[in-house]
RNA sequence: GCUGCUAUGGCUCAGCAGGUAGAGCACGUCCUUGGUAAGGACGAGGUCACCGGUUCAAGUCCGGUUAGCAGCUCCA
């Protein structure tokens, strides 16, 4: 029969072949490098059998597809393994994720990593033992059979929710026989480099009212020099983790009398954050926006009305003893701290008749919240229980909506160029999409209308963007602008939302054109994302090394001997006086020492200025990351940095 | 909150058959006034996170608390 290819090409194979045949039939080469195959584009075992006529991909590990085939029989056979070794574990799912696979099982003793390497070896056996793997399919009640007899009763909940007309495969390798779509690779022996890297806790199911199972993560490579590559990189990113990075460069500290999820600014973060918040309130202000400077507290009243107390309540910091209906027993009047700013905001516009003359009311506040986030959640600074938002509400007409949407997403893109970090995000739609629930205001008409209005503005806007259902706020869609950490772990850094509900609820009202009082719609957004998540972006990002106009120190002057300390004196006076953030290094060390330190620290320009520097007028330039050192006149010196400091775009 | 791991001077770590603690860096004093990534000498600094238990004896074993790490769940 006539098998196509790719390219267009068509060959001649056997009636009976399979694609590993046709494979051989192309090249010798290219059998070797089969791993899978696609026919008419479907993913499927080298041992699937052609057809007349079928269009024949060969995919090998050169293809994404090919990697995660590779991986998950890796998977398959740490499963094995666990079996082979723990024979009364059951298992649950073991998929392929980006940086390698999991498998989660249910262990009836706990194991720790220091049985890794056990498991590894078992795993290398059950490889060198070079087994076939073999695909089968069963009718559903054979299936479940075949489960039961093997007591994993996880797989039985799985089939039970496969679709009434799934077809139902297993893989089987030796003994070892597992529920799976597929594919595999065609034997264990295929496996050259893999290593497992972690285990943890995971909800069966990924729900938390279920049992927490063991997952076990793993990485496997085609080669082992691929495999120790992953590992270096790996390793090198973590140097850039905020959390430590941060820490050992003097920007941030915990204190465990302080608190959980509290971290502590020291005098360079500090820094840092308020150059950025000046920056961000100053271009919030040019471009319409109000600041504003709302309580940190609120009654309880105010929660009630935005239908915090009633939904977010247990995540708020409460002052005052209340019963489980958040009333408090004796009549006291309670407070709490506030985990967000709009119906602060919103008071103000209620403070006078407003008149659609006045809108768009803009309004912006760098707010400090509260959110009392549970135990396990904390990260560094990026995910924390008070923290600083670059908030802002803008209450317009339906009409201004759009104009206004569109304007937020400019300021944000502005602050993202300032940041260097343009690139670096992501969009993501949040829908609440097909998921009703408890969780959101229960309005279809206004879900449906607002959900359109803003994919109109998404797609009107050529934005690249993922859509998510089940991801908005409780009172409308949103835009969130996502950024990764070192880790490769996603959050969002900055949103733009439509609420269609608070101007009604908080009955906001103006006076339209035709005198009939209407409410409003609000827009809820945040222009450079939370103060603290944005520093640590910012320090993995530049790994510490931050754009000059964000350094916390941009100059450090050291004299080579007390003999310059005056014209160490003279140079830095100069440039502060240009707005330039200097320090003089007047410590009795030799110059290579010092030079040293402020290298480690990072800061962009370290001037080195002895007897002939104080002579001539001049300094003796380092450059941040630059070998070459340069001796320039003072003045040209000053000249070129207050340039290059008043330069906030970074592409 | 859940699962697993961790907690020794400011930092990085050693100490582990349970017998009341060590190093390097940092810090202080002194010497050195030194030209591009660590000059030298001396010194101070720890009730081994906290609370309780086992033991003649606990940094070392056990339990709890607090905090940190990875992941899960959550994230207005």
């Amino acid at each position: 029969m006539e098998i196509i290819l790719k390219n267009g090409d068509k060959i001649q194979v056997e009636n009976s072949a399979n694609c590993a045949n046709a494979a051989t039939a192309i090249s010798e080469g290219l059998a070797r490098a089969a791993v899978a195959a696609k026919i008419n584009g479907e993913l499927c075992d080298l041992s699937s059998k052609l057809k007349d006529g079928d269009l024949l991909e060969i995919v090998t590990l050169k293809d994404k597809e090919g990697l995660e085939v590779y991986r998950h029989t890796c998977a398959h056979i740490l499963a094995q393994a666990l079996k082979n070794i723990y024979p009364t574990c059951k298992l649950a799912i073991g998929p392929v994720i980006d940086s390698g696979f999991y498998y989660d099982i249910d262990f009836n003793t706990p194991i720790t990593q220091d049985d890794f390497e056990k498991i590894e070896s078992e795993m290398q056996r059950i490889i060198n033992s070079k087994t076939a793997i073999e695909r089968f399919e069963l009718p559903r009640a054979e299936a479940l059979k075949l489960m039961d007899k093997y007591d994993e009763k996880y797989k039985i909940e799985l089939i039970n929710d496969l679709p009434e007309d799934a077809v139902i495969s297993f893989y089987k390798q030796g003994t070892f026989t597992d529920l799976c779509r597929g594919p595999h690779l065609s034997n264990t022996g295929k496996i050259k480099a893999f290593k497992l890297t972690s285990l943890t806790g995971a909800y069966w199911r990924g729900n938390e009212k279920n049992k927490m199972l063991t997952r076990i993560y793993g990485t496997a490579f085609e080669k082992k020099a691929q495999l120790e590559e992953y590992l270096v990189a790996v390793e090198e990113a973590k140097k850039r983790d905020h959390n430590k990075l941060g820490r050992d460069l003097g920007i941030f500290m915990t204190s465990d009398v302080v608190g959980q999820g509290l971290p502590i600014l020291m005098p360079k973060g500090a820094k840092i954050l308020q150059i950025l918040q000046r920056f961000v309130e100053d271009e919030e202000q040019k471009r319409g926006f109000m600041i504003t400077k709302t309580p940190n507290m609120a009654k309880s009243d105010l929660y009630k009305i935005s239908g915090h107390w009633a939904h977010y309540r247990d995540k708020m910091f409460i002052l005052g003893e209340i019963d489980e209906y958040g009333e408090s027993e004796k009549g006291e009047e309670i407070m709490a701290l506030r985990p967000m700013t709009c119906p602060f905001q919103y008071q103000i516009f209620k403070n006078g008749l407003k008149s659609y003359r006045d809108l768009p009311c803009r309004y912006s506040e760098t707010a400090t919240e509260f959110r009392k986030e549970a135990s396990g959640e904390m990260h560094g600074l990026i995910r924390v229980r008070q923290f600083t938002l670059s908030d802002g509400h803008i209450i317009c007409t339906k009409e201004q909506v759009e104009e206004e949407f569109k304007r937020c997403l400019d300021l944000s893109y502005f602050l993202l160029d300032a940041l260097g970090m343009r690139n670096d995000v992501t969009f993501r739609f949040s829908k609440r999409g097909k998921a009703k629930s408890d969780k959101y205001i229960d309005d279809d008409e206004a879900w449906n209308n607002t959900e359109a209005m803003m994919k109109f503005i998404l797609d009107d806007l050529g934005l690249d963007y993922v859509e998510a259902d089940d991801e908005a706020a409780f009172y409308g869609p949103k835009l969130d602008i996502q950024a990764k950490n070192v880790y490769g772990k996603e959050d969002t850094m900055i949103t733009i939302q439509i609420d269609f509900a608070a101007g009604e609820s908080f009955d906001m009202q103006y006076v339209d054109v035709d005198g009939a009082k209407r409410h409003p719609y609000v827009i809820h957004r945040s222009s450079i994302g939370c103060y603290e998540r944005t520093l640590a972006l910012l320090i993995e990002k530049y790994a510490g090394a931050f754009p000059l106009w964000m350094c916390p120190t941009q100059v450090k002057i050291l004299p080579i001997t007390d003999r310059t300390l005056d014209y160490a004196e003279k140079v830095a006076e100069k440039l502060t006086n240009y707005g330039i953030r200097c320090e003089i290094d007047k410590r009795n060390e030799k110059i290579g020492y010092k030079i040293r330190e402020a290298k480690m620290e990072k800061v962009p320009y370290v001037l080195v200025v002895g007897d002939k520097e104080a002579e001539d007028g001049t300094v003796n330039v380092n450059k941040r990351g630059v070998e070459a050192k340069d001796t320039v006149k003072l003045d040209s010196f000053v000249k070129k940095v207050v340039k290059e400091n008043a330069q906030k775009t970074i592409f």
